[in-house]
DNA sequence: TCTGGGGTCCTAGGACCC
DNA sequence: TCTGGGGTCCTAGGACCC
């Protein structure tokens, strides 16, 4: 499959563009953009055979995931695997009767991280503008580099950076492009694995009528269940439709959504400054947990990994939520605002504790799942100017002193170190970790995988 | 076939204010 | 007389993505 490296013709594309009857009005950019999509080739697979050659590294049929006698589903497939039809977020006990000779291995978890940033720093000598949109997607604006790059078209520029990025840090890529980003996304997906696709200016509506409606990003089984009953399958059934008919199918913003959609607009930016709106860490039990007691220690551990995260990112937060999981797969959270930002260990726990005490009146049955999210995200900095509550507000400033002395220990002697009410020894973990990134999550014991 | 963990965004209802 | 209307914040739940 030969990748498309037409040239962009500017001059012909302003007069071809979106023809003027389209209802509402899609505002355009000023002018042409140049996006591409990197996305990492089955990213997991790639990172447990670097880290581990002689095991993983060997074996073809590899799923990463959780043990197959615990909790766990696949997170990630190699090629050959997913021939089998093992597919992501697939039950691994699945996984396996359908590939009995695959290989199972955890999430390299703290190995991911890393290699996402070495990608990632890479791109950055490679474009101006990047965004990362996950741990494997990486978004890039090369709008105004024509002249830089001439000749280079797009697709001899994607060629470019995949060799670059495999050279540099043994990961194989494909990069999808295209004037918007869900062009560039639906590209990339076509370009898997180990090439290029570029989606000519101008030719993007007959790119997306050779799909179906599900490829689409952000129309899941849901969307399609109910497109299906409608009779639309493809793009090219529903873009007959008229908007007001979509809008009465699927309500107002979500029928507007899928007009567009269906239309490959597009309107936003890479954005490589975009912030973080939640931290969260959760846990699904190996075995469900009866009693009170059981959860409210998972709790305070998990208290304590998004606080450690919050501060390490220089964050405060006004919301705490608590998930539960119930036995029976029901989950129910609860949330809860405070007036002022917090930030420590002490105060996260307490609301934490507070919301749970909630929930287990509500229901109190076994849990499979608990955990703990912090949102109403704000700057540290930005916070203590505006800062109107002294002693006897949410938190005290013993509390903040107290959550970051513990930071300090943790940045010195590993996470884990340090857990409210209890002390254990530090965690016996490949690397002892004498620098530990600033966002890393305290590990919870050396080992990923459930639990 | 027995369902992970990290996120984002949307909806709908109630509270509250003007 | 029963009964407005918009905006914002909060909460619970769900769809969706990787």
């Amino acid at each position: 499959m030969g990748p498309e490296a037409r040239e962009e013709n500017g001059r012909e594309s302003l007069l071809s563009r979106k023809p003027p009857t389209d209802v509402p009005p899609v505002p355009e950019p000023p002018r042409e953009r140049r996006i591409l999509l990197v996305d990492c080739d089955a990213f997991f697979v790639q990172v447990a055979r670097l880290e581990d050659p002689e095991g993983a590294g060997r074996a073809r049929l590899l799923v990463v995931g959780g043990s197959p006698s615990g909790r766990g589903v696949v997170t990630s497939a190699s090629y050959e695997a997913r021939a089998f039809g093992v597919r992501s977020a697939m039950p691994t006990a699945q996984a396996l009767r359908l590939c009995p000779e695959a290989t199972v291995v955890g999430v390299p978890r703290g190995a991911i991280t890393r290699r996402s940033r070495e990608v990632r720093a890479v791109l950055e000598e490679l474009a101006p503008v990047v965004q990362a949109a996950s741990v494997d997607e990486f978004y890039l604006d090369l709008t105004g580099t024509e002249r830089l790059f001439a000749p280079e078209t797009l697709a001899d520029t994607a060629w470019r950076i995949r060799r670059t990025i495999l050279e540099r840090t043994r990961i194989s890529v494909s990069l999808g492009g295209g004037t918007r980003r869900v062009i560039a996304k639906l590209a990339a997906s076509r370009a898997k694995p180990a090439g290029v696709y570029v989606v000519p200016t101008g030719d993007e509506q007959a790119f997306l009528n050779t799909l179906d409606l599900a490829e689409l990003p952000g129309v899941g089984p849901s969307l399609v269940k109910a497109l299906r009953a409608r009779g639309l399958v493809r793009v090219e059934d529903a873009i007959g439709v008229q908007e007001e008919w979509l809008q009465r199918w699927f309500g107002e913003r979500r029928g507007a959504w899928l007009y567009r959609r269906i239309r490959g607009a597009d309107r936003s930016r890479v954005d490589p400054a975009e912030r973080r709106k939640s931290i969260s860490s959760e846990r699904t039990f190996f075995r469900d947990l009866e009693t009170d007691e059981e959860l409210e220690q998972r709790l305070v551990e998990l208290a304590t990994s998004v606080g450690a995260t919050l501060r390490g990112k220089g964050l405060r937060a006004r919301t705490v939520t608590v998930k539960l999981r119930d036995h029976d797969f029901r989950t129910r959270q609860h949330a809860r605002t405070v007036p002022e930002p917090i930030e420590s260990d002490t105060t996260i726990a307490e609301i934490a504790r507070t919301l749970l005490t909630e929930l287990r009146a509500e229901r109190r049955v076994p849990a499979r799942l608990l955990g703990v999210g912090l949102s109403g995200l704000g700057d540290e900095a930005a916070e203590r100017q505006m800062t109107l509550f002294e002693e006897g507000g949410v938190e005290s400033e013993r509390d903040r002193e107290l959550s970051r002395a513990v930071d300090a220990i943790a940045e010195r002697f590993g996470h884990g170190t340090v857990v409210p009410g209890r002390i254990v020894g530090p965690s016996p973990g490949r690397r002892p970790a004498p620098e530990v990134p600033r966002d890393r999550k305290p590990g919870r014991s050396g080992e990923p995988g459930p639990d």
